[in-house]
Parts: structure tokens; sequence; C-alpha cells
DNA sequence: TTGTGTTAACTTGTATACTAGTTAGACTAG
DNA sequence: CTAGTCTAACTAGTATACAAGTTAACACAA
């Protein structure tokens, strides 16, 4: 292991990072197996961190780990996806009305930012970019709401949500309408208008819901249900 | 290991339930000191499951781990269990909202058995069983809204504030408000009152706010700020 | 007495060895 | 050819060995 990479982290962190990267990305696809001794063999590090990162990848639903038999990338289950979306639009419908009432300089700097890289992202960017780009923005709101803590746990439980949003990136380029969204959430929070922001918000979390049965049609393999 | 124990679980899932147990029952106190080493001869295991224990314990903020330096159990943070009682109290004020619609035969049954156990407590109940049934009274609304796995995370962030709900009930043995709040959010949601459900729900989840400041000077040294 | 260097005993992180269990395929008996 | 058995190669779970770093106590010199 170079002195670089674990300047960074742990080994066991870069593993985990890495391979939740691939498999959000769907460059590790659900259903696929996975060994914890391929893995190591392929990063260059033993058993016991790779270990440590299946297990977190495992506690995310990311990763179903049978003893014995093998680990396999969980296929996307539906009702995960669900409840992840769920909390996703309660939690965030009250962070945004309660942003209304007051936010920083630094908040309106990095969220003018933010959408306007979105924006150049639908002439040239990727959807990976974009992908990025949409979780900063959300990031952003949690953490001028000072609720990090919320956004990390959160984050933990959105395996299944994140790849259905990254497939839809990629497999739909017209990204217009969920920029526009992100667009509208931080000027109706720029108006101190809660009800609007709210509003935006939770059909801006109901948009996953729109193309469910068309992935599913075209991905099948992919789901669990 | 012996069998019966592997039985109900994983070397790991033993020694993870032990730990997170004596930690949220103050037997293991705030600040102390915990090492792999040490739990590993106590329960008669390898470090390598009590290390994966204490990983998971880590990540839900309740062990503090620093490298070649050693563990400590975590202070409890306000700013977390606010957090906490802040994510709790949107979640459940929309799940009761939504209870309030059409609960099955089965819910209603085990409620009842809740709190009228819950109402035993108070005459001869220990802090602790009362602790498991309010617990599980909460447990029942996620599982009857279909929200089992957001139960599960929230559970995960919510190390800080069950060990201070623990300390509560401890030092202060009047029960009965608490017990009384659960009865009449029980009796709420069977009146199909939304509005009563989420308000009750909401003073409910703010309880823990108001001895906070008698606990901190009482018990400072257990307290990160 | 004070200050400094050394060492020994700790800590967690990583690597490796061993255990127990599953599975798929080859081979053999019928 | 078929059915069944056995084996070899895999899996993850656990135990142990080693590495790297911290700390505190102790010896010793100024």
């Amino acid at each position: 292991m170079s002195t670089v990479i674990r300047a960074n982290g742990s080994t066991r962190n870069y593993v985990y990072k890495t391979i939740r990267d691939k498999i959000i990305n769907w460059e590790i696809k659900p259903g696929q197996k996975i060994s914890e001794k391929e893995v190591s063999e392929e990063l260059s590090v033993s058993r016991t961190p790779v270990r440590e990162a299946f297990l977190q990848l495992a506690q995310e639903d990311l990763l179903e780990i049978y003893p014995q038999i093998g680990t396999v990338v969980s296929k996307i289950d539906f009702s995960l996806v669900e409840e992840a979306r769920f909390v996703r639009e309660t939690i965030e419908r009250a962070i945004v009305r309660d942003l209304c009432e007051n936010v920083s300089e630094d908040f309106i700097f990095e969220m003018e930012t933010n959408v306007t890289m979105q924006a150049l992202c639908i002439e040239k960017g990727t959807h990976k970019r974009l992908f990025e780009l949409d979780q900063q923005f959300h990031y952003l709101l949690y953490k001028e709401n000072k609720k990090i803590r919320t956004w990390m746990f959160i984050r933990q439980m959105n395996g299944h949500f994140d790849r259905l949003r990254s497939l839809r990136l990629a497999s739909d380029p017209n990204w217009n309408l969920i920029v526009n969204q992100h667009k509208e959430i931080f000027e109706n929070i720029m108006k101190k208008d809660p009800a609007g922001a709210e509003a935006t918000m939770g059909s801006h979390l109901l948009l996953v819901n729109s193309e469910k049965e068309s992935l599913k049609e075209n991905y099948s393999n992919y789901f669990k249900n």
C-alpha cells in the first residue's frame, strides 16, 4: 500500500469508497458475485480491510453476505427505494421550510455556484458529474440547517435510491427538469416561501417514481421485485 | 465459543449486542476506556469479531477509535441528541398521521398489550423494562406503516438519544407522563385524529429536552458540551 | 530538583493461517 | 446412460501473528 493512499484515510476506507462508488455507478452490477479474496488481490491489500468494507456495505444493504457461500451485490429493492425516498422527502421538506427563515452568505454563494454548474452540465457534462452536483445540492441544505450527521445517516440508507437515480440520469439525457427544480427550490428559499419550497421539494423527490416502471422493464434482471 | 451462542447469530453480533446494551444502560460509562483485547478476553473470543463490533459501534458514534492510542465510549453530545430527536419527531409525526387512515387488527392488539404492560411497569417495573417497552411502542408504529428498514436506520443514529432517555428514566421515577402520552398517541390513532396524534407525538419527543439542563448538571462528566 | 532520553508495555491496523461449510464436477458403480 | 458419491476448489468466519505508533514510567545526567 502506498503512503499516498493511506494519507487520505485508512485502507479500509479506501476499499469501501472504491467499491461503493463502483456499485452506485453500475460498474459492478446488481446480482453480480464479488468475493473478499478477489477484491483484496485486485487492490493489493489483505482480506481484513476488504472484509471490513464489505461489512459496512452489507449494513447499507448494498451487499448480501451468505456465510460459506459467497457475497453478491444486492439487486435493487423497490421497497428500500421507497423507504429512502419517504425519509428524504419528509426530512428535506422540514429542512427547506426551516431554511426559509434565515440562511448564511456562504450558503447562498455555494448554492449559486452549484446551480450554475448544474446548468453547465446539461450542455457538456457527464451523468456522473451531474449526479455528484445533485448530491452536493442536497448536502448543502443539510449542512446549512446544522444536520450534517443526519445527512450522513440518511446517505447510508440511500444505496438503492442512489443507484436508481444514477441509472435514470444515464438512460434519460433530459436533465432539464431536475436542474430546474433545484433552481426553483433555491429560489423559493431565497424568496422565503416555505410552502413553495416544500412543495417543490416534494415533487422533486417524487421524480424517481415516475420512470420506475420503464426502468424496471428495460433492466428487469437488476431488480428484486 | 458455544454452539448455543452462535445459533442466535454470529459471534460478531453477540459481541455487538452485548457491548451496545451495556453502553445504553450505563454499565459502561461515557468517557470510559475500552480495548479490543480486553473485551475479547472477557467474552472469550478473538479480537476479530470484537473489532468488527467496535467498528459498527463507532459508526453509530457510540465509540471513538483513535488508531494506535485507544478506544473510548463517546461522551454524550447534545448536538447528536438533537439531530436524532429532530429526525424521529419529523418521521414519526408523518407516520402517525398516515396511520390514522387505517391500521390492522394485529397492530391494535400489539399496541393494547404494550400500553397495558407500560402501565403495569409504573407500579413494579424496572426502568430498563420500561425503556424496552417504550422502544417497542415506537417500533410498532414503524412496522405497521411498512417502515421497518427506516426504523433500523434511525435506531442506528439514536445511541446518544437513547442513553439520555435511559438516564432520565433511571433518575426520575415519575413515569406517568410518558406512559400517558403513549396511551394518548394510540388513542388518537384509533380516533383517526391525525392532528392530535401528530401534536402529541411532537410534545412526546420534546420531553427529552425538558430535563436536559438538570441531567447536565448532575452528570457533567458524561457530557461533551 | 529538573530535564531528557530510553525503553517497555500498551494501543489499533493489517496480514496471514486455520476452520467449517457449500458447491460443482468428475468419476464410478449399476 | 444414469444415479449417486466423493473430492477438490471455492466461500466467509474466526484466530493469531506481526507492524507501526503512542504513552508513561524510570533511569540518569546536569
